[in-house]
DNA sequence: TCAAATAATGCGGTTTTATGCATACTTTAA
DNA sequence: TTAAAGTATGCATAAAACCGCATTATTTGA
């Protein structure tokens, strides 16, 4: 089949600044130097976009790059640290991610965040419980997304029920990303949430390997109900780094660790 | 020699609009190039089609293509400018909405502002195609929120499809509440998106009575696809007096006019 | 039905835009 | 202070957009 995309490597002007823009409510800080090198432009053309849009106000110019307009506000340094390491684990993740592959997802911040780090050029799709998962990988400009469709939990902000279970079981996905809600190594993957349970072992018999992330502390903690096994976990990823001994339990009971 | 559809036959101008956007609801982004090559037309036609569906806002022209309108939708803020009028809508339509109702509603803006008008001691089941009607219905305390599931269509951030038209068919509703795209004495309710229609189809359908809610400047025009005649329609609601003079020939074909 | 009216399309030539490169200048930090 | 990195400016070029016009489909209406 012809694709319009073939070897498509070149952005458009007004996508290139909408990825500058998406990049900032990220990072708060961009580098005209990364933006060249990921875009595959001259320094020129970073400098011009970001002067188009220092002018109409979208985003504050500094000598070497740009800083979000919102980074002025107050911020405390707890949430920094805390979304520092989510994006470490989005990064990590977002490298498993290749091209047609077929992925299962719940929602949790943590996935929202990986969401947001996906290379733009991306083809795969997206199946998913979550509300705002859903909303942030329709915003990626290639993937496609499914909603999994059935009651939603208020506080979960994910769809539940036997309507939903029974989607994910007529899925083969190739992967299956869960937010860790409470991982240990004798008791497993484990949740408080009975319905929530349900979609997430679904989710992880419909795939073919399962990846769980999260930031580290919430390892070595159990919840009421138990999601999986952990020979049922194929792959565990967190902000550490994969040879700090927190994870060397999870990494012996041969799970791989990013 | 046998080719690919797209390139041996000679395909009609609505055929290649109708093209146009489906690819860009599937990349985000066309380039004019690809397109002619593509659909072995000139630039110029290529050109001037992106140039009638950006003067129908259905897609974002930018030199060397177009991108789609979602891409685009988050820095729109000329939104705001009738966030008065939305709110009287939702006023008047939260007063329609009985506890013990099962309603079905699509999304827009509208929707969005009923969402948040809606009494907290309301006791009520909704269904939703709307990924953010159905974030904002849950947000209210009491109300049951259900979303229908299908592959998200992302410049409307709609799950549409034969899955979720199914879904829906095997719902009585008491309502159904559409947010107004185009509103005409003759033509009916219409809309641009193939998808959608069959979605928005399928709800009024599967209701008892259907509302449509909009600002009037929607009134009095037409769009490509049609949704519904006059007559399936039972109550409009704008921000105008029910006596407005505007709203007369809506009156005159049976309507009640909140 | 068929000719007139209208719409759609392609083409040549022109104008505009986007981009990279060369150069000279400015900021930054060791 | 000085070298390295970043910035501004002008210029060249290729691609895209535009414009008018000729040609070809399509629709309309007596």
């Amino acid at each position: 089949m012809h694709t319009l995309n073939a070897e498509n490597r070149e952005m458009l002007k007004k996508e290139r600044q909408e990825f500058i823009l998406h990049q900032l409510n990220l990072h708060n800080k961009v580098l005209s130097a990364d933006l060249s090198r990921n875009m595959n432009v001259s320094d020129d053309t970073i400098r011009r976009d970001l002067q188009e849009l220092s002018q109409t106000g979208r985003l504050i110019k500094v000598h070497g790059g740009a800083l979000s307009k919102s980074f002025h506000k107050a911020f405390d340094r707890q949430m920094v640290y805390s979304i520092e390491s989510k994006n470490i684990i989005a990064q990590k993740t977002a490298q498993l991610v290749q091209n047609g592959m077929y992925i299962l997802t719940a929602g949790g911040t943590s996935i929202l965040e990986f969401a947001k780090s996906l290379d733009p050029q991306l083809n795969a799709t997206f199946f998913t419980c979550s509300l705002n998962a859903a909303i942030e990988f329709a915003h990626h400009p290639s993937i496609e997304v499914v909603m999994i469709g059935d009651k939603v939990s208020k506080d979960a902000m994910l769809t539940t029920g036997a309507n939903a279970v029974q989607t994910i079981e007529s899925i083969q996905a190739d992967l299956c990303i869960l937010g860790i809600n409470s991982l240990d190594t004798s008791f497993g993957l484990s949740e408080n949430d009975w319905d929530v349970v349900q979609i997430k072992k679904a989710m992880i018999k419909a795939s073919k390997k399962t990846i769980c992330i999260g930031i580290s502390e919430k390892l070595n903690s159990q919840q009421k109900i138990k999601v999986a096994n952990m020979d049922e976990i194929d792959i565990l990823i967190t902000e550490l780094d994969p040879n700090h001994p927190t994870l060397a339990p999870f990494k012996r009971q041969g799970i791989t660790i990013y």
